[in-house]
DNA sequence: CGAGATTCATGTGAAGTATACCTTTAGGCTTAA
DNA sequence: AAGCCTAAAGGTATACTTCACATGAATCTCGTA
């Protein structure tokens, strides 16, 4: 590099002047919902044929909407919601719709919080905690008589919510209904797990699941076109090399036609093509991309978790770069002990210590699977998630993070 | 050799505790008439 | 007397602990061939 490091004017000047591949980096954000949602019309079709309802003011049935990641039911859901807002609001018909993504910890992962929540989205704040939740319930039910009118309530990855704190959520308010004289409420359930309808009570499964819909996974042409749309409008028209998003379809159909992933992966080689100067995505791009992907993810993850969580992980990472074989709960509790003076924080029991590594298997973090190693008792076996080289990157940012 | 009993190491459910935070209440102080 | 501030009291949700029981296949036991 032949710029000096502290020559910052000059820099910023040679990346104004740079040529950047892309055009409009924000179409290409999983953020960003696209006008046009391909391959989902009969999806959309269906949910639009539930929701239309509200815009007469009539309660429109709830809705169960379920397909793995990256299937686009966020999208299309949002996507709808949004335009139903937008002609609500034209005609001036009451309609109100709240989004909520049950799955974020220490946001909407519990039946108090997600109702804080639902509060806060209809523009009124209530506290973090010290109230009694059937409080919350009268103040959202006041806040709800007042709006008058329909509330769509999108509760996105709703399997996660209900695992941690049951059902009896959902059954509360779509009982809320049958006392609400000005307004009414419309659930929308949102979960990556096909099986989740199965394991709810039977009363909150026949309310909330009125409609069910399914989003199937895309296949590789399918993601292909989603891609190109998108670059078409995010990226120069030369800014794509050869192949490259065929081979990045391919990498997202293999993880069962996850189309988020596979647009991420393509903004993430262009950020990085770009950083290089180049002046085209290569494949060689999308290799690199793929592999920071996963890290950043990992790395994302871990940074936010509470620093319990992240001494737990230390441990295992450590058993897991140490020894290859597999690893059991015992002893990654022994070495978790060990490891906690170290950091400052007081050892979690055993009990905490098993639900923790529960929570972390869901995050994908690391694999815990139970197993009978017979006569010598019942434990997790657990696994890694990660790559040993990357695993080894984990734990020196767990380490720096918890300044050992 | 095989069926059933035993055993181990930890999973898991329920109930209790500590902590952090909230509202309400009561007292004390200030202020203004 | 009314108004305002503060501290104590009383209440809640959540993370965690304690207690107690559940699990499930490798291993042991013992009767039988």
């Amino acid at each position: 590099m032949a710029t000096e490091t502290n020559d910052l004017p000059n820099l910023f000047e040679k990346y104004l002047n740079k040529n950047s591949i892309f055009t409009n980096r924000k179409f290409i954000q999983t953020t960003y919902i696209p006008e046009k949602l391909f391959h989902r019309d009969e999806q959309i079709n269906t949910i639009a044929g539930v929701l239309a309802p509200c815009l007469k003011q009539e309660k429109p049935s709830n809705l169960f909407v379920y397909g793995k990641t990256g299937t686009g039911k966020t999208a299309t859901l949002l996507h709808i919601t949004d335009n139903l807002q937008k002609i609500a609001t034209q005609r001036n018909i009451p309609l109100k719709v709240c989004y909520i993504n049950c799955k974020l910890k220490r946001v909407a992962d519990t039946e108090y919080r997600l109702l804080a929540q639902l509060v806060k989205d209809m523009g009124k704040e209530v506290p973090s905690t010290g109230l009694p939740t059937d409080d919350i319930y009268t103040f959202f039910f006041k806040l709800l008589e007042q709006q008058q009118g329909l509330v769509l309530l999108v509760l996105d990855e709703i399997d996660q919510l209900v695992k941690k704190a049951g059902d009896e959520i959902l059954y509360n308010l779509t009982r809320m209904n049958s006392e609400l004289k000005h307004a009414q409420i419309s659930l929308i359930g949102i979960s990556n797990d096909p099986r989740f309808a199965e394991q709810i009570d039977p009363r909150v499964k026949s309310s909330l699941g009125e409609e069910e819909i399914m989003f199937p996974p895309y296949n590789a042409l399918q993601i292909q076109t989603i891609l190109r749309e998108r670059a078409a409008v995010a990226m120069k028209p030369d800014g794509i090399g050869e192949g490259v998003i065929e081979k990045c379809s391919a990498y997202a159909a293999r993880e069962h036609g996850d189309a988020r992933r596979a647009l991420e992966l393509l903004r993430v080689a262009a950020e990085l093509a770009e950083r290089a100067n180049a002046s085209q995505v290569t494949i060689a791009h999308l290799d690199l991309a793929e592999k920071k992907q996963e890290k950043d993810k990992m790395t994302e993850l871990i940074t936010t978790q509470p620093k319990q969580y992240q001494v737990v992980l230390l441990a295992i990472f450590q058993l897991g770069i140490k020894e290859s074989e597999n690893i059991f709960t015992g002893e990654a509790y022994e070495l978790y002990k060990t490891l906690c003076p170290s950091s400052g924080l007081r050892p979690i029991t055993q009990r905490r210590f098993s639900d923790i590594m529960n929570e972390l298997d869901m995050l994908g973090l690391i694999n815990a699977k139970v197993i009978s190693k017979g006569r010598h008792g019942r434990t997790r076996e657990i696994a890694l998630a990660t790559t040993k080289s990357l695993t080894e990157n984990l734990e020196i940012l767990l380490k720096e993070s918890l300044g050992v």
